[in-house]
This record gives structure tokens, C-alpha cells and sequence, in this order.
DNA sequence: GCGTGTGAACACATTCACAGCA
DNA sequence: TGCTGTGAATGTGTTCACACGC
């Protein structure tokens, strides 16, 4: 059964709010950075003050999954990591499959980020001959007709996309036919994906738009 | 005086909802891609189906910021299109630098999509020799110390930031120093900057974090 | 008929304020 | 005293439903 809300008829459990989950992926990193600082626990409000949320919010999301906290103390690191990785699905190693090797997708083959978060980029395909055979970071491009192949032998469940625009959608077909069931998208383009693929989206044109509307509005702020 | 709520006691003006505006970079998008098919033309409800809204709210979204539609005929694309970039800002080039040439730093270099939106990365900056006046994609790795000159010369607003987690607070700090007003974040951490400066995060390991929990809750949801 | 613009109704998310525990 | 967990109140965002224009 789903945490998040679904209205499904008789579905009392408590509803969790959609940015309650990305605010969780901040706490864990802000976590981790407080363990390597040699700090065992943080309360709410602290905790809230570094990532510019009040006291109640940090408490009320970790209340939608459980009583973490120990009243006059805070929340312990250690165990608050446990139970977001529990919650985020990421107590485990996801293998990813990164599809398109050009430019962007070199790069995030040297991206060691993911691995530190649990997940695995296992294989790499692309359609250019050019790429198909080249070793990049200790992975050999393979061609994305062997995709379904690499999907079942290595139980992958979600493939990072990272085509140019024109190439997308043909690409996202593909991904979904092998079975994965979801797409971290680079492309800058709309996938049209069943329901059953989940799919999250990064365009790096629409957060640079994104941050030059808000520079934007604080130059006008200054009366 | 700001687009966005801001509670200036006297402001009249509506307020935007801040989701409004990330939905705006998504319309424009698309609304590019209609362009290119021949498209003069959209209504509310075909351009909702495409992107997963309402019409209501797409509807809603434009009427923020005026009458932009043709009742009967829906909304003219190249009109919106000049329109909506009016709004965010990006009706004129901005000038960006990038700061951290490493593996990720030099792949945004080489990413054409910034150009395509009004951005010009005019600069690059890191602070290892290794990379310093290496030349990437067209253009020479200065030493971060030039920043501030640069900045002036070429009257930048917005870096892109692209450092490892543990130089991230202290090329911010640089960044800040320098004048910039806008921070688009890649490195994974939290960056303590002024009211005055406006940052956006893309923490990549984060995003797939959010996809497995949203493949991870579809499995679930398949009773 | 088709399609926009918009007040009113609704749904969702955040903050307040306080009881209770260490 | 310091801090959590949580119902109630508030604030914000989305959808409905319909008047009006082409």
C-alpha cells in the first residue's frame, strides 16, 4: 500500500505530502555531512536552521513514519539515517543503467555521488558507433539493443536517460519495453511513459531559467 | 516590486504561487518544441494533456501575469513563448562563469541546450593547476582568484558551481565576494549564502533518490 | 461549438501552540 | 529546562463551474 496519498477508498493511514520525500533526501545528506563532523544527534530546530525550515516542519515529517526522536535530546544521527534510507527505499544497492554516452553521459560515469547513495551504474549503452566499445571509467559502452539482456541479468530497475532532446523519446520506448520501471531524464523533453514507469526530470536549461527569475525578482526587491 | 509574495504590507498585486514559475520554464519548453513542429497554436486543455496539468491550471498559470489567450482559437505559441520569457527573465542573454572544472564542470561546458535558453557561459575557473589553462569546449580555465575581475569586465550575475561536496562553501563563499547574485548549485551540500544571493540545487544522487522511492512505492501500489 | 478568464470551493501543506517526556 | 509529537488553525495552491467571447 502506497504512503503517499492515493485516495484509495478505504486507505486510512496517514497521508504523507510529495515534498515531505524530497525534503527527506535533504535531511539524510545534511546527516551524513553531521556524522562526518563527529556529531551523534541534532534537534529539530537546529537541524532546521542549517536548511532554512522551522522546527515543526522537521518534526512533523519524520512523525508521517514514526516516533524517531527522544524528547529533551534530539534525534540520533546514526538511526535517523537507517530508518530515511529505510523510508527512501535506499537501504539497499539499486544497479543503474545509464543510456547515452555522449558529453553528459561521460560524466555522470565519473560521477561518484551515486555510488556513496547507494546506487550502482552497472552498464552503459548508446547507438553511436563511435561510442559503442570505448571504455569510459571502467565501463565498456554497449549497444542498446543488448539493453533487455543487461536489464535481466543484472535486475536493473531504473536507467538515467541522457540523450539529446531529438533522440528521447525513441530512447524512453525502448527503456520501457526492457522492463525498467524508472527514468532519471536529462533529456530536455516530455516523456510520454506509462503509469507504471516512474520517471523524474532534470533539465539543466530550466533551473539556470529557474535561478535567473529569482536573481531577477531580488534585484527588483531592492526598491 | 516582486512578482512573488512577499507580504510587503501594501502589496495589492497578485501573488504567484512559486510553482507557478517552475511550471512556466516547462510550458516554454514545450511550447519551443510546438514551434518546431508547425505549431501555431495551443489550448489550455491539449498543452495540460501533454505536460500532466489541468487546463485549469494552465489556464490559471498564464492569467498571473495577464490575457495572453484567444478565446475560441487558445493561446498563440511564438506570442506566449516571448511572453513567458519576458516574465522569467530570459529575454536577454546572461552572461554565466562556471566555477570547478572537473569531470562534471567540463561536461556542462560542453552542454548546448544552455545556449539555446539565453545563457553564455563566458568563463570557467577551478583551482588546480592541473586544469588551469587548459582550454575546454572553446574556452581557457582561468585561476578562480580572477573571478571578481571577471565578473566585472563581463558583467556576470550567475555562476554555475561544480566543486567536489568539501570545496562547495568555500568557492561560494568566493562566488558571493565576487558579485555574482545567483548560484546554480551541483555540488552535494547545503550552501550558507545571503538573502541577497539566490541559489538553486541540483544534487543529482538526490534526484535518483526520489525515483527509487517512486519506483519503489509503484511496486507497492500493484496490490 | 470551442476555449479563455476567474471567483468560489476545495484540497493540500505548513505553522502554531501546547501536552508530555527525559 | 530542552525537546519531541501532534491536533487545531492558518496559509497556500489547485480545481470547479460558469460567464463571456470568437
Amino acid at each position: 500500500m502506497s504512503i503517499l496519498s492515493q485516495n484509495s477508498e478505504d486507505d486510512k493511514e496517514p497521508v504523507v505530502p510529495k515534498a515531505v520525500i524530497s525534503r527527506l533526501s535533504l535531511y539524510l545528506r545534511e546527516l551524513q555531512h553531521l556524522i562526518r563532523d563527529d556529531q551523534q544527534t541534532i534537534s529539530s530546530s537546529k537541524l532546521g536552521r542549517v536548511l532554512g525550515f522551522t522546527a515543526a516542519q522537521v518534526r512533523k515529517d519524520f512523525a508521517y513514519f514514526g516516533q524517531f526522536g527522544y524528547p529533551g535530546i534530539g534525534y540520533r544521527c546514526e538511526e535517523l539515517i537507517g530508518q530515511i534510507k529505510k523510508i527512501l527505499g535506499t537501504d539497499r544497492i539499486w544497479p543503474v543503467v545509464l543510456v547515452g554516452c555522449g558529453n553528459m553521459g561521460q560524466a555522470l560515469l565519473g560521477y561518484r555521488g551515486f555510488e556513496k547513495q547507494g546506487f550502482h551504474v552497472v552498464a552503459a549503452v548508446d547507438v553511436d558507433p563511435k561510442v559503442i566499445g570505448k571504455q569510459f571509467h571502467g565501463l565498456t559502452v554497449a549497444h542498446i539493443d543488448t539493453l533487455s539482456t543487461i536489464v535481466i541479468q543484472q535486475n536493473v530497475s531504473v536507467a538515467i536517460l541522457a540523450v539529446p532532446a531529438k533522440a528521447a523519446h525513441e530512447a524512453a520506448e525502448l527503456i520501457v519495453k526492457s522492463g525498467i520501471n524508472g527514468i532519471l531524464n536529462f533529456a530536455p523533453a516530455t516523456l510520454n511513459v506509462p503509469k507504471t514507469v516512474s520517471t523524474v526530470e532534470v533539465d539543466l536549461a530550466m533551473e539556470l531559467e529557474q535561478l535567473a527569475f529569482s536573481v531577477y525578482q531580488n534585484q527588483d526587491d531592492s526598491n
